[in-house]
DNA sequence: TGACAATATATCGTAACACGATATATATTA
DNA sequence: TAATATATATCGTGTTACGATATATTGTCA
């Protein structure tokens, strides 16, 4: 499997925007995916570790010691294009197959 | 985490067409990720087994001994149209933010 | 016909990933 | 001043991913 984690895919989305600290990432993941992925601080800083070591964040200096900023690196911004393509191809297949209006006047007889 | 895993995603995605023995799958799978996702037999068929058990596949009644066709099930359509409201929203959100653009006459300063 | 590659399914053990629990500390607000 | 929200971090465990291995059949082509 060449894809990103799910949880990492998510980090470098919730950056796309502007640098975040990683608690502000957590709410803006659960925004950006309608609720469906919701990180724990487990998932999160974990994830954000794995994302610094290979290059795909890097931490933002920052005054306030309380909060770590990160932002996307340019191998960051580049994966981040790679997995979007993915994303993008299912999303025209999903069309192609009609698998939104699979059920509304079906003539899959094959469907159970 | 509220979404399917990767792999199996892309099993519900591969059945969408039509219904499928493993094997066919496996290529499938491929073909549709343009390559990013490449099962081997070990993901294959433990990701089918948790599809089958949670009901979102069901195996089809075929002669040939040699093959196991498994075709979606009503709830494996739900749950494929679910995740695919995930990865629209995906797409919107990095047209939206201009993630293709990003580094073709670029305007945010803060990238490294 | 014999050998080799491709097809097809299955399991085992390990590595990678996900995540709740727990800990710690500061800031806000009631 | 007590409670809640903000903020980061680690530990242990459960889930997912996957290479290795096993086994058997089918296709091909020399």
């Amino acid at each position: 499997m060449n894809l990103l984690p799910q949880v990492s895919f998510s980090i470098l989305m919730a950056l796309s925007l502007k640098p975040r600290h990683g608690y502000e990432i957590m709410q803006q993941v659960q925004d950006d995916s309608l609720g469906k992925i919701k990180l724990g601080p487990g998932s999160l800083y974990t994830a954000i570790k794995q994302l610094k070591e290979d290059d795909y964040i890097e931490e933002v200096p920052d005054s306030d010691i309380r909060r770590r900023y990160y932002r996307l690196s340019k191998k960051g911004w580049d994966r981040l294009n790679g997995e979007l393509e993915y994303f993008d191809k299912t999303m025209k297949i999903a069309r192609q197959r009609k698998v939104f209006e699979a059920f509304l006047g079906s003539d899959l007889t094959w469907i159970s």
